[in-house]
DNA sequence: CGTAGTGTTGAGATCGATCAAGCGCTGTGG
DNA sequence: CCACAGCGCTTGATCGATCTCAACACTACG
């Protein structure tokens, strides 16, 4: 159990990336993150299977959420950046339909699954906006799925580095192209569907071909422009309509 | 444009296979599906990048949700069914992320977005279960995923059958284990990163294995648990876990 | 100095893509 | 009634990307 009082949580900047917050809502969320548990690097979160009776806001480090078959495959179904929300889609089902474990060392902010449904009673605006981050997140698992059936590795992992930029951004907008890699090889391919072995070749061609450059666990993207519209890239982290949001609740 | 009073709401089947629903709340829903539209078979209802109005409630017939890149591949990213909500997944955005077609004659009832945002701001149980169910095909779409990262050509293509088996039962409760589908092979591939050449193969090699049973576009699946258990299918439609909605509003 | 984790490289095997030809059915027009 | 085109499906041959297997390099750490 560690305090970082000194931390702006990043849930925070997080949505207000996409809207302004109202005092009553900062205080709704203030209540999430009350709690604060560390974990280790290379930890475990959440077991499959298990009461998922939490839901988690990610203060510090990158998680990911995974699934393992019973021959010992893995499959990673969604990374975590500080200032997501996990649980949300799983919040339909009693038991965890995945593993959760870390990739850093993280600060987790563990609440009950209630609290998700206090924040749609007393703040839908709120509401609606969690909803639609974590819907946006899905729009972004479609587009590595799409890319996983139609690109060549190499194809693959660039547009997977290009969507981690761009979340990157959303929470530290003064960021340039280059940015700290916490996944090893493994875990790259089994987001997108490749061995650790493949990865490696696939990241050697980038560098060869002048679209990345790989200084031990950093990564810069080079040509990004490029590299978008040859990947057909959409920014889904850019903007969040809230037009049709509920009306902001006086309390 | 058609009027089909007799029918049934197939949405608050859907929906109360989960919950039972109030009053208030079957009113909300009815509003929603007061206009009706009649599309014919094989075309187009939403095309991506366009002003995304509507969000659709399915009243009968096929669709599916899917996206083409500039070189002419079709990427299909979800199947709608009668009883769905299309559309919930891309309120986020301004702009529509995807094309949606029909498979079938279908019957749409086309609403505002905003009524989602009233849905949650005037009956928030409601809503919740709207998001859950949204979530509940999100996690449908990610063991669909995996399969098409793990598993060979037929194994895919059974998994596939098994998930449209197990959604009609959702709102056909007395179907047995035959069904009609309006995907052809080539949807079939688009779905699953196949080509039509490898359906056709995997179809076949399905039937010669005694898994399936073909008749027309009439599919009867053999085995069924022995299936289940070999790909590691999870039946994701059979329970919501409602108990941390929002208490349901008296008015 | 040994071990574990990570990354690299190469050789052979495999599955699905691609290409191509043909079949059966349906709707259309002569 | 027949000829024809279009569509969906099937089947076979070849090709290529990725997997599998295996060996090795590098680093951190006890």
């Amino acid at each position: 159990m560690v305090k970082l009082d000194d931390y702006q949580s990043c849930l925070v900047s997080h949505l207000e990336a996409y809207m302004s917050l109202s005092p009553n809502e900062l205080a709704l969320l203030a209540e999430l993150e009350r709690d604060e548990v560390e974990f280790d690097t290379r930890g475990c979160v959440q077991v499959r299977n298990s009461d998922a009776k939490h839901l988690f806001v990610v203060k510090r480090g990158w998680l990911f959420s995974s699934i393992e078959s019973f021959d010992g495959y893995r499959h990673i179904l969604q990374i975590h950046h500080p200032g997501d929300v996990i649980g949300i889609q799983n919040a339909p089902f009693e038991e965890a339909t995945c593993d959760i474990s870390t990739l850093d060392e993280c600060v987790l902010c563990p609440f009950e699954r209630q609290a998700l449904g206090r924040i749609m009673n007393e703040q839908p605006r709120l509401g609606a906006l969690l909803i639609a981050i974590s819907a946006r997140d899905q729009i972004v698992a479609h587009d590595l799925k799409r890319a996983t059936t139609r690109y060549d590795a190499p194809g693959r992992v660039l547009l997977l580095l290009l969507v981690l930029l761009h979340r990157l951004r959303v929470t530290n907008p003064s960021m340039d192209d280059t940015m700290r890699l916490p996944l090893n090889q493994y875990d790259i391919g089994d987001t997108l569907g490749l061995t650790n072995v493949t990865v490696s070749k696939a990241l050697r061609a980038l560098a060869e071909d002048g679209w990345i450059a790989r200084e031990a666990s950093t990564i810069t993207l080079r040509r990004i422009e490029v590299a978008k519209k040859r990947l057909e890239f959409e920014n889904r982290y850019a903007e969040i309509d809230t037009s049709w949001f509920p009306e902001s609740r006086g309390r």
